[in-house]
DNA sequence: TACATATACTTCACTAATCAAGTATATGTA
DNA sequence: TACATATACTTGATTAGTGAAGTATATGTA
């Protein structure tokens, strides 16, 4: 195998295990809390940002979602009062999003669920393997 | 970080990474033959199978998607002749997916656009990374 | 200051996927 | 054989996402 078609096994690997993990966390997640994936990792970047609060841009970003996609996702979460919105003084152009305490409880208790999920799925790799599979997923 | 919750990370990072990656490939795909990564995945998975045939739940197997996506997607497919339709005559509720010729080819230069994206998306992985990381993903 | 360009966000039209229900066929068992 | 159950697939309704275009605001520069 060259290392060209090593890498495109990689991406293509990781296509589809992240298609399969997703579904089930995505089901897990929804069962339980009434959010998907997408919605818990909003809500965990905003838990993990200063002051619990995000540009909207900034969580397109950090998801790897598009500015539109983000509109939509946060209309539902705003609503059921997961998070609130606020300005920004200096920038009239920004909507900052920002947990609420409803917002963080439900986040804290989803990352039980999320981990207890992960583990079981995830269970062919010991703690050894798990730490360099992650070292290396974050090298990419 | 516990076992847990680095499982939990570990499923957030092929998530994440799958975004990003699967975005670009699917560009590149797009662009140059007119197909997605899913389009390709099935044209890979027929060109690799016995007889390049294959039943429509094997692929939906493959691909880790549902009967149905798998139905809607493979109609273009046979409209533009880069699969076709074959009965099994063990099993009439069988619908063959069969590769053709031009599907063939097709996924064969597709497959050098994938190789060669996917190397520059994850320049970052030497050869080492690379043949650690492929094997910890197919150990999943 | 004025104006061109860039940024943050929303809306519209569309695509790709899901699940649930329905059809047709096959299989196991009383 | 007859009938319950399982399997392979399709269709309908819905959801989550995309890119392109539009609006409002900010920024850099002549």
């Amino acid at each position: 195998m060259t290392t060209k078609s090593q890498h495109g096994a990689i991406a293509k690997s990781i296509w589809l295990n992240a298609a399969l993990i997703s579904r089930q966390l995505d089901n897990s997640l929804g069962a339980i809390h009434g959010i998907g994936l997408s919605e818990y990792m909003v809500l965990l970047n905003l838990l993990e940002a200063p002051n619990h609060a995000l540009r909207r841009i900034d969580i397109a970003e950090a998801l790897a979602r598009s500015a539109s996609g983000i509109t939509r996702m946060l209309m539902p979460m705003e609503k059921t009062g997961l998070i609130s919105k606020a300005t920004n003084e200096r920038d009239a152009r920004v909507s900052l999003v920002k947990l609420t305490a409803a917002g963080e409880e439900l986040c804290r208790n989803a990352s039980a669920t999320l981990d207890a999920k992960a583990e079981s799925l995830l269970r062919n790799l010991d703690e050894k393997d798990a730490s360099v599979l992650l070292k290396l997923l974050r090298a990419i």
